[in-house]
DNA sequence: GAAGGCATACTAGTATACAAGTAGCCAAAT
DNA sequence: ATTTGGCTACTTGTATACTAGTATGCCTTC
């Protein structure tokens, strides 16, 4: 019988290989893992000191969304990043946030205000200390946060899922250039415009920059050419 | 080293336990496992022939889309149908495709405009027939063809792994009532807006239809209370 | 010298054995 | 009669053993 109880109890479930899943999910995102690297099931096992079965489900949900290919009997590899891949999670990203950010502006209160506000400091603040980790981190903080205000905190779970293709894009591009002014500048128009409670700037705003990745697409995959998949011939 | 080859091979992947899934989760979505009913591992191992393993993978993906609730130590359950979840769900899907439909007025070619006639017509065979499960995977299609016609054959994959919450509903709603007609009318509304190359248009039937389940779940949830998750006290 | 076949090492897929924890029942004590 | 204690059956989590298939390097042969 199904325990009624299911609804209230806090199950203390048994993230026995969570953390192996966030540090690989972070290594490839970084680059420390590079696409093509050889990943076995045996060698990610005892590196972590723990059995096959958890790591396989681990690989098993990194291969879902993208970041490795496994290959029956012959191995698992560390994926390219798919630019194909990386427009749609763009395309889909966009149509999403453009529309919960009008609900941003419009739903916004006091608290929610003060939150932007704050996050937007520690922006600034990583920017001036050259801490571009930090920055990414605090980036996805400010566009969830927004999801949040818009009262629809369950839309950024999808939006994580789908972006991860174009996340490796990002932090590359956080790596080398001089994007990060840019995108502190965007997100506090962004902010400004939810902040006014004009719904159709903020909309605009967040266009524009959530395309800004395209600008840097192109030189991010010629400079670091051996990350991304081989175009067909 | 990373084969080379792995792009070009077509790898003959292993599905074993790929039935088994799409078994489940067809099971779950007509309601012939209800929502709390015990599947343990052992027992859908035993039925199906193979051991816990390749069963396990299945329910661990089946319990990311919210289709079973897995417990540690405890057992695993068919999951109810969360009304949060199912909320989210039409209101991504209500965003994505309102947006690819504009694209597929845009775009559309005479060969898609054929293929959307045929399904239109046997959507309209299915009706008369009383064939309403058939006509629940010849809507699938009509909506994953307008998302293809829209140059962005992926974002159907995005679509179909947020909306299982929703297709639980929009199952329970074609099995009582008189929605198929209706459904037909407007798809057919939808269709014609797109081969008249009317953006406009077929972006406001895609809202109001992907709104029509709006009228059923109030009603749904009432008839099969036993199927939703039960409200906090 | 080159090309083809074969053996070996290594991989993920699968099955099975073991461990840890929960819930429900039953008995005993109050 | 009620409550509380423990015991048992059953579940998922984890580890390990085994299977099957692939790639590669070496050896043979032409």
């Amino acid at each position: 019988m199904p325990p009624v109880s299911a609804e209230l109890r806090l199950h203390r479930r048994a993230p026995i290989g969570r953390e192996l899943y966030g540090m690989l999910r972070r290594q490839i995102l970084t680059g420390v893992l590079r696409p093509g690297e050889s990943i076995p099931e045996a060698t990610l096992a005892e590196r972590a000191g723990v059995s096959r079965t958890p790591v396989r489900e681990v690989l098993r949900r990194l291969a879902d969304e993208g970041f490795v290919t496994i290959i029956p009997q012959v191995g698992t590899y560390v994926a390219p990043i798919r630019l194909a891949a990386v427009y749609d999670s763009q395309f889909i990203r966009e149509t999403l946030e453009c529309r919960t950010i009008r609900l941003a502006a419009e739903n916004l209160t006091e608290a929610d205000a003060a939150v932007l506000r704050t996050n937007l400091a520690a922006q600034q603040a990583s920017l001036e200390a050259g801490e571009s980790d930090a920055f990414f981190d605090q980036d996805d903080a400010l566009h969830a946060c927004l999801v949040r205000i818009a009262g629809r905190p369950a839309i950024w779970e999808v939006i994580q899922g789908v972006k991860s293709q174009l996340d490796r894009v990002r932090y590359l591009s956080l790596q080398s250039g001089d994007w990060p002014p840019v995108l502190v500048e965007e997100h506090a128009t962004l902010v400004g415009h939810v902040l006014a409670g004009d719904a159709e700037g903020a909309e605009a705003a967040m266009r524009a920059h959530l395309r800004t990745v395209f600008a840097t697409i192109e030189r991010i995959s010629r400079v670091n050419a051996d990350f991304f998949e081989k175009p067909a011939p």
